[in-house]
Order: structure tokens, then sequence, then C-alpha cells
DNA sequence: ACGCCATTGCACATCGATGTGCAAAATGAA
DNA sequence: TTCATTTTGCACATCGATGTGCAATGGCGT
């Protein structure tokens, strides 16, 4: 390995993660076009499709779970986690879409769901908490809000990729949409994501 | 037509209906055993795959522009409206669901977006109205609170499918969710939300 | 029992995508 | 330039899905 390979490589997953965004079921044609290269070339870089998939859900998983437990060390307030989740979660927004676009397909590679689940999860405790504690106010149970929060940020996300949502301010957008979809207050909520996305 | 071919056909549309849901690539053969028929017998139904799901978004889209538009009439409130929108569009969630999830998908049937177009445009003018009327509250512009609200109706709508939201309420649960993602203080969503589904 | 219609069960051609093999270029470092 | 690594351009086998043709079979009303 001289180092180029692994360029390329990286290159290749990169373009992979944009075209499977654009349209889930890309062939390794279109990939291999899309990153200017020929098919075969991308076999010398990954075994199968199933191995490209697999090479970019792994690197999805762990950059989403990265992301959002460092925002959340050390803080009590649950809107306040939620935040620094949210603004967290969508530096790597892309990443975090293509699982959840590839998890809502039911057949593709196994475990995307699997890898998705401690995420869910910590997210699904996070909003128990603050129903708990009166933070947040819904008629939903936690399990559902979690469905709704990670909804509204793919939601957000297409909206910047369709031009409807300027990207510049669409961080703090997305944390004040979060929070308020949970029964913040709009103001509270407004007031949060500014506070956080400061410091 | 004796009309036991036409009820097949419902049948036949029907259990498309929840396949295409549960897997967006589903073959025809998948559709046809899930509906305990052969394969051929489909193409007596259907002339193509693209003919039955033509089919099946006429349908989807007639049905969602029809509960939108009844669900507006006469009703001057921007929230109220949004909130009888969404109760309406909730007793058919699968086949707006379906749509949605076609759309997404880049290359299907042609027209799906163009289906779908009239809704969105009604949805994000109403959402428009509310924002300058201060009846709702959001950093958003109102195009991409309409997809935040398309996402937070097909959150629920999936949420409802595993099993993570009890179906009963679910409608009035959505239509105050969506609220107050746009911003509705979670009091005056629930207050409205009960006053809508009583009537 | 008859006949109509829908359904069935094959066979077939076609298409697109996957994955592999191998020899011929091209690329870049030494 | 030389040499190893990487990329390319085919050819090939395979698989699954689509759509069609046709004869056989079934059910249901009359």
């Amino acid at each position: 390995m001289t180092g180029r390979a692994d360029a390329n490589r990286r290159r290749l997953m990169d373009v992979a993660l944009a075209e499977l965004l654009r349209d889930p079921d890309a062939s390794m044609d279109q990939i291999a076009r899309a990153a200017g290269v020929v098919r075969r070339t991308v076999y010398g870089h990954f075994p199968s499709r199933d191995a490209l998939i697999s090479a970019l859900t792994d690197d999805a998983a762990e950059a989403v779970a990265a992301a959002h437990s460092a925002a959340l060390r050390d803080v009590e307030d649950p809107a306040e986690a939620l935040a620094r989740s949210i603004l967290a979660v969508w530096e790597i927004a892309d990443r975090y879409r293509l699982l959840v676009s590839l998890a809502q397909r039911s057949v593709t590679v196994e475990g995307i769901m699997r890898r998705l689940e401690p995420v869910r999860r910590a997210c699904t405790e996070l909003l128990q908490h603050g129903l708990d504690q009166g933070v947040f106010t819904s008629p939903l149970p936690a399990e559902a809000l979690a469905y709704v929060h990670e909804q509204v940020l793919f939601g957000l996300m297409q909206a910047v990729n369709d031009g409807a949502l300027p990207p510049r301010k669409a961080g703090s957008a997305a944390a004040v949409t979060a929070l308020t979809a949970a029964g913040v207050p709009a103001d509270r909520a407004a007031r949060l994501a500014e506070a956080v996305a400061v410091r």
C-alpha cells in the first residue's frame, strides 16, 4: 500500500455515500462512473457490493455513536443534552442519513438496524428522562418520540439537500425544531440552541 | 366483468400496497405470493409492474388530495386546519406512506413527485399562513417546515407499524406532535386536537 | 352438464447487475 | 529509465426479475 490506493479507496467511499443517498439501489457501475472509474476498479477495493456498503455503514455507525456520546458527556439537563446531540449529529448528517435510509429498506445488509439500535436506545432514554422531569411534553411514549426525532432530522437533511433550507443555520434550526417537537416551548428551545451553539 | 375479477384486482392492490411498504423493491413474485396467487395471474390484472404501481399511486394521490382538501374546507385558523388535515390524512396513512416512500427513491415511476406536489404546496401555504399570523413559531422557512411535517407523520406511521405506538390514539397524537413541531404550545395543541377529533 | 372466465403452470426470451479472470496499459516512486 | 502498483478493458458465467405465450385446469352460474 503506497497510500495512493488508500486515498482512492476513501474517495470511492465518499462518492458511494453520495450516490447511495441519491439512490439506495445505485449499482456498482453507477458508483464507479460517479467516481470517474471503471466498475472493475471498485472490485479492486471492495470484494463485493455488500462489503462496500458494510464499510460505509460501519464508518457511519461509528461516527454517529461517537458524536452522540461525546455530546452527552457531563450534561444533566435533557433538553440541553438533546440540543447538543442534534448539533453534533448534524455535523455528520450525511452518514447518519445513509444509515437511516438503508435501514428503512427491508432487504439490505443485515445489522444496520442492530448498529443503529444503541443510538436509538440512548435517544429513547434521554427522551424518557425529559418526559419524566416534565422538560419534554408529548402525548407520545418515549420510544415513539424517538422515531419522530429521527425523522425530523431526516426531513431537515432532505430539505437542505433539496434547497428548501439554507445550510448556514440549518444545524441550530434543526435543534430548535427537534426540541419543539418534543414539546419544549419555542422560545426556550431557541435560547437553548443558541447557548449550546455558542459555547 | 363478473365482479369476481374486480374484487381480486382490488385485493391484489391491497396486498401490493402492504408489500411495497415493507419493501419498496418487492418483486411481482413476492407480491403475487403474498396475495396467494401465481405471478402470472398478476399480469392478468396489470400489464406491467409499472402499471400496478401507477394504479396504486393514482389511488393514493387521489385519496390524499381528497382528504386534505376536505379537511381544509371552511376553516380559517391555520392551527385547526393543520390538525384537521393531519387527522384526515391519518385515516389513509398507508397510502400516503406509499407515496412518500416511493417518492424518496430516485428512479421509479415518473410523476410521483408531481402528484405529491399539490399536497406539498397546499401544506406549505398553510404553514406560511400560520407563520405570518404568529400561530406557528419556527426558525424554519415554511417550505422546510413542510418537509418536517411530512416526516413527522412518516415517523409516527413507522412507529405504529413497529409497535412502538398503539394505533388507538395515534391519530390525535400525530396531530399534537405535528402542531408542536410547528411551534404551537403543547397545551394548546392538545386542546385543539381533542376539539377537532370530537366534532 | 355446459360454457365462460379466471387462474394456473409451465416454457421461453430478454435484461440488467453481480462477481471473476487475465492480459494490456498507465501511473508514480526510486 | 525501471519497476511495482494500480487501473483498465474486455470476456465470461451466473442470477434474479420482467414480460409473454399457450394449453390445461379450475370454479361458478345457468
